[in-house]
DNA sequence: CTGAAAGCGCTTACAG
DNA sequence: CTGAAAGCGCTTACAG
């Protein structure tokens, strides 16, 4: 309906009647309309509401009072059109089905909100196709800076937005500082689990993924462990699981690490929150007990590990504290105001909690 | 820097030779550039991208090389400004924190992006004053629709966005039709778990929250149950646990329902699912064991509840699919299409685990 | 401290 | 089928 009036109103050039007629329907007050109400020009308007360029204080008050009276809302559009700024940051989240990214997400959103910017989510769906859309989408956008919750599918879509003139942040390679950078913030994380693991006499480890390393993340965690590992003298196992989900296929996959006879692993890794639950039910289906039979540990922490029984032990890292950390750092370099200072985001560290014990 | 070419680029007017230069550096490719390219007017070039209005199959190809070969990427604030649509959906959801939103916020995000529409979030961070500050913005970014994840707690304001035009779509209270709120789409699971309770021999019910009503939602479930329960001849009782985290204190707080010598009630079912790893830590803590002790049931579900020990009940809604209608009927909306059809959302029902057994 | 005016990059009704 | 031109609502360098 109202848009229905507005096409009416914007064939202002045809008939000036019917489009008074229209805009007084949508109530919809412009800059102009303040600007008659307060008596001042739109120049005056604009640097009252923006803040920027000096006011006369008693002019400052008639215009606010104008704009209150009118319930004036300035058209972002309008306004990015000519600033060339959009004050939008875009967030990428490879799938929004995944939980991970969702502490990284509200992370951008706090900061964004809070510096006035608006916040636009887009969903990879974990589709190569559907990310690349996407990412062309917010280039069309110009978004003034886009967050990557996670690895990019297509860098090469990246460098396009940065030709554009976006501010791309990726977590996974920080400008200026790589140890800001997930894979250095996780690491003392996984170091602290395998010598906690260590120090308890477990030497088979084995670290289960579901797709065997098509994410960035858990390949690089994989090397991570399997140094680190190594370094203590243990030996690690990859298993992947693929896309098993019931218990008994769960289990079948997991056998022949944890149930080898002589060289069974003694600890897992579940290289996902995501993943754990469907581990977890696997281990039960197969009669593996945790820890008596096997430790269990997985990435990523929540109420729901803490409240299983046993409760689960975690290699934790504060995503959201990693976004608002840099989330910070993006726009203050946008606004071109002196790189914050503020905490630098934790390392991640390991939560021993009742799954893990000593080998049997 | 990008940045400061184009603040060097704007005073055009000032000196067109070093706005030359610095528009060739930020190699932004404007509608004009793209018509001489394929040397017809912008009106065409306009045409042939939008797809409205015929433009000769010959032209058409012209002007989409060109199109491709400067890398033409239209600006979505000039294309607003002219046409008064945003081509944004905005999502309101109460508290990112809570994941329960997640899944409407995905569904919201899957059916815009198909559309080519671009989706806001905004986080009200379970607070008024930000909730209130979020939706202002909104309005001024003025997005063609506002999907509400959860109830919002000052309705006025959503009031004034669509007295600015916007299409605000709210799952408490959809237009149209009333089968379709998240209140009756909810009731069938509820009336299931409150039957297969009573059939089971249970009598007294005990329906926890953390706040103790101050949520819309948890209110309408809890008179839901009262009167479903009521009718079948049982006692229920509501319980809060207030803000209490720690396992003893939650332990406290359940223990008059739970525990209560002769008339304690013999079936929990929590409010939302993310308060359901505190209350299980509660009743491990208490030493309430499920079912055995005590039957329990969750609203909301998750691959933790059915890999818990025992495996959680719950009464479940696809909140997913839910925003994936309304999203839809709202975007026909807007488009002026008919009303699309498409498979209701389905209804609420209850999943029985092993968490719910008879009365002690 | 303030105003008049140009222009951001599109879209669309009109005329041909 | 196509082009010339107006105008969407702001912001900002310039002049006073």
């Amino acid at each position: 309906l109202s848009r229905e009036c507005k096409r009416i109103a914007t064939s202002k050039a045809v008939n000036p009647t019917r489009s008074a007629r229209a805009a007084k329907i949508v109530q919809k007050a412009d800059i102009r309309s303040v600007a008659r109400e307060a008596g001042v020009s739109t120049a005056t308007v604009s640097r009252t509401l923006s803040g920027r360029g000096h006011v006369a204080p008693a002019t400052r008050q008639r215009v606010l009072e104008a704009a209150e009276r009118l319930d004036y809302s300035p058209s972002a559009a309008a306004a990015s059109l000519r600033t060339d700024r959009t004050m939008i940051v875009g967030v990428m989240v490879p799938s929004l089905a995944n939980p991970v990214f969702v502490p990284f997400l509200r992370g951008v959103q706090h900061v964004a909100q809070a510096h006035g910017y608006a916040v636009l989510v887009a969903d990879g769906e974990r589709s190569l196709e559907v990310e690349r859309q996407t990412l062309t989408r917010l280039r069309a956008r110009s978004v003034d800076c886009l967050m990557l919750a996670g690895a990019v599918r297509d860098p090469g879509k990246l460098d396009e937005l940065r030709e554009a003139g976006v501010l791309v942040v990726d977590p996974d390679h920080p400008v200026g500082d790589p140890d800001l950078s997930v894979e250095a913030l996780e690491r003392p994380g996984t170091v602290e689990m395998c010598q906690a693991l260590a120090a308890l006499g477990h030497r088979r480890l084995a670290y289960v993924t579901r797709d065997g390393g098509s994410h960035a993340s858990g390949r690089r965690r994989w090397g991570t462990i399997e140094s680190v590992w190594d370094q203590l003298g243990g030996e690690a196992q990859h298993v992947n699981i693929g896309g098993a989900r019931d218990a008994p296929l769960v289990a079948k996959a997991l056998r022949p690490a944890v149930a080898a006879a002589g060289h069974a692993a003694t600890a897992l890794v579940c290289s996902t929150h995501g993943l754990a639950p469907t581990l977890l039910r696997g281990l039960t289906h197969a009669g593996v007990r945790s820890p008596e039979d096997c430790s269990f540990v997985t990435y990523g922490d929540s109420d729901w590990a803490e409240a299983y029984r046993p409760s689960i032990s975690v290699v934790s890292l504060d995503l959201y504290e990693l976004a608002v950390f840099l989330t910070r750092a993006a726009l203050a370099l946008l606004a071109g105001d002196d790189p914050v200072g503020g905490a630098a985001p934790s390392p991640g560290r390991f939560v021993r909690r009742g799954s893990v014990g000593p080998p049997p």
